[in-house]
DNA sequence: AGCGAACATGAGAATCATTCTCAATCAGCG
DNA sequence: CGCTGATTGAGAATGATTCTCATGTTCGCT
């Protein structure tokens, strides 16, 4: 919904910058901070507009944590879905055409159009799981 | 996280009823007001709290809107997904045994452990596919 | 029935990510 | 170089959710 740049400017290469460089999924106060670290500060409001008109270009990816954070990574083009650890956020692009498929079909055998999705797997990753033997959630 | 109350007091009563007399989904904020309409006040923070404890129960059903928002919903028990019409909200709960076992398998493929998923398909359904034909979409 | 400790409630304050405001700055152009 | 409108950013505003804690309930116990 942001509208896109006329002007490349200096924050916005920076932004689109290290997005590349790195290439884990970060909040946009993470993004932000990590600008300031570079060398290469850029507002926090600058951070956000800018994040939002590179996902609505489709260059990066978003998710949303449990908490309701939105997490920015840049990502290669196209339709995917990804597999993030929910302890350290290493993470996996992955596609799944029997999943697009599905999808569609039961969309529209409901009488849907205009479909979309959200798919999303959240696991823990072999080096955490290691680290995190069996049941030693903390949960009841 | 929230812990699970130990009395039944009215007010729980109340929220439990509200949730499956009405079926659709709506904010914990929009649940306070049909409350108070309904001549059953209870306190927003309440609301709040009984809605989680139930959610972690899996009483109830909770999806995060694009805008960040929590929307509430009594559904039936056990793991299913949501088929949701972005215009009215109609909702029709799916299951999918075949996208189940497409998460695990995939998860498990790249060493990832305590899987976990969100599916969700949005779309236009029958009617309102309808009252908005075709391209009548506000963007651009 | 009468008490008291443990638990639940709710009004309002506190959080906190995100968005908005708008004066100062800058990019691009002739 | 000098314009002019797009862009920036510090700080205020927003808004959903959570927290605080004084007050109201519940329930076991006598
Ligand atoms: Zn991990
Ligand atoms: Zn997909
Ligand atoms: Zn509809
Ligand atoms: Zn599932």
């Amino acid at each position: 919904m942001g509208e896109k740049p006329r002007r490349l400017t200096r924050q916005q290469q920076a932004v689109s910058d290290i997005l590349d460089a790195r290439g884990d999924f970060r909040s946009a106060q993470e993004w932000h901070a990590a600008l300031k670290d570079d060398g290469s500060p850029v507002g926090l409001a600058t951070v956000y507009r800018t994040l939002q008109s590179l996902a609505d270009a489709g260059r990066i990816d978003v998710l949303r944590t449990a908490a309701g954070e939105s997490l920015y990574r840049a990502c290669s083009a196209g339709h995917h879905h990804h597999l993030v650890c929910r302890e350290c956020g290493r993470t996996v692009e992955i596609s799944a055409g029997e999943v697009e498929r599905w999808a569609v079909a039961t969309a529209t055998a409901y009488g849907f159009t205009a479909v979309d999705h959200t798919v999303e797997i959240v696991g823990c990753c072999a080096p955490c799981s290691v680290r995190t033997p069996e049941g030693a959630r903390e949960d009841a």
